[in-house]
DNA sequence: AGATTAAAGTGTTTATTTGACACAATAAAA
DNA sequence: TTTTATTGTGTCAAATAAACACTTTAATCT
């Protein structure tokens, strides 16, 4: 057997809305259940000796084999009826290999943590429930297990409110980025456009950006320059927040 | 004994941080242990069949008399290391009353919500655990218990941001108040003095509060007009959000 | 090779918001 | 009745945000 359920906590488990960004589209991973086919957020649950951001470091590092994984908590979900439905029950139920369905049927509070990785780096990997792990673009989102698509909407409004006054992007996007790329990103979690050089000035502002004297060619028409963000003053703003929202 | 707890689901507790205001002052809500005489966070732990915020109501109303407060869960502490030194176990073990000292001395991890209330009608009452529940000016507050001096600090940290962009009162201030009192409650949560006539025109622009014909009367020079909250408005804001920050 | 195409670079003007600031009115207390 | 200190109120200047158009460039097409 996987998992040792002896070594964790009992009633607490986590879910994660992993965030990538790819071709201008935002993408969640999401889990294709052995069994049942559905689709879950990629979740575990907390060891006896770890701190509940450590046990979300852990699982996503077994899902996108990402250290240092940005990773922020930001809801609990505990209706008492949340885990009745859990289909991942009724896979072991089927796959007849656990000998602790109890302790996977008891009730869980679950833990919402939202993270930003670099869509490149990561390698979607399924877990022992699970046959499939891949990136969905958030519209091909349909149903989830349990309540995983409020989670997925909760998170996503942190990441909306969050966007408007902490630096976002490093975590989401390559090393090396052109300002529309960053645009768009901005826009697609915003869900709506903004004006080209309004947003340019606006994020120079923040003094996060170093300007790169290379150019990203291979697009038809005239080549973006490219950017890196400058970590410094960029850790400091996600301390000291950015003002005004967009 | 009081506590059955075999009710309570495993690992999980809560602890509030509850706001009032009083006389120009930010108070905190904290109980005195019975034994060790060091003081808490009122807190307390989730029934099988009720939710996290259920749980966090059903305790507040012990704790205050109050239904309907105003409560908001804001992160999960979850240091290993946290329940060790949980004077209440120590407590326990005085007390000789409890035959499930094991289950008070397991692992928890700690669900802070902050809660606003009005000052005026909550009614401070202690726990099995402590003998003393009262209100506490914040630079009164020395050293609690475990990590309830980070969880007050968190709930400080998390009022002051939602401040910026959500309305704050309609909780701690009695129905009708002045235009200088909601002033002090924004200084005493930020921390900063305000300019009287910019607060004013602010405050109003977000079309939440209703301008009385009353005046109140009794202090010593011109009296101030009495407000009312707009509920609807207020509502309205709580879930838009409103702009920008101080 | 030259023409075409569409995205990217860049600055100014206007409107809106914020910040600073002073004097008159009032009720209580002296 | 005088004094006192708080409240009510408006304007002007500065900063910020919003709207907006033309030039430059590399790739593609012919």
């Amino acid at each position: 057997m996987v998992f040792e359920t002896g070594n964790f906590l009992e009633s607490v488990s986590l879910d994660c809305v992993v965030f990538g960004f790819h071709q201008n589209q935002l993408k969640v991973l999401l889990l294709k259940m052995k069994y049942s086919h559905e689709r879950a957020l990629p979740g575990g649950f907390v060891m006896k000796n770890e701190t509940v951001e450590q046990a979300a470091s852990r699982v996503l590092k077994e899902r996108t084999g990402l250290d240092n994984i940005f990773l922020k908590q930001f809801m609990v979900f505990s209706d008492p009826s949340r885990s009745k439905m859990n289909p991942a029950v009724k896979d072991l139920v089927e796959s007849g290999a656990n000998p602790n369905l109890e302790w996977f049927a008891q009730r869980f509070i679950s833990i919402g943590f939202y993270a930003l990785v670099d869509f490149t780096k990561a390698v979607p990997t399924p877990d022992y429930f699970s046959e499939k792990a891949e990136w969905l673009n958030l519209e091909e989102i349909n149903s989830l297990i349990i309540d995983h698509n409020l989670i997925l909407q909760k998170a996503l409004n942190t990441l909306r409110l969050q966007i408007s006054y902490q630096p976002i992007g490093y975590n989401l996007l390559p090393e090396k980025f052109t300002m529309p790329e960053l645009q768009k990103l901005y826009e697609t979690i915003l869900g709506k456009t903004l004006d080209r050089r309004n947003f340019q000035r606006r994020m120079l502002s923040f003094d996060i950006l170093n300007k790169l004297p290379e150019t990203k060619k291979g697009g038809a028409h005239k080549p973006p320059y490219l950017y890196e963000f400058n970590l410094e003053n960029y850790k400091k703003a996600l301390e000291n927040g950015l003002t005004g929202g967009w």
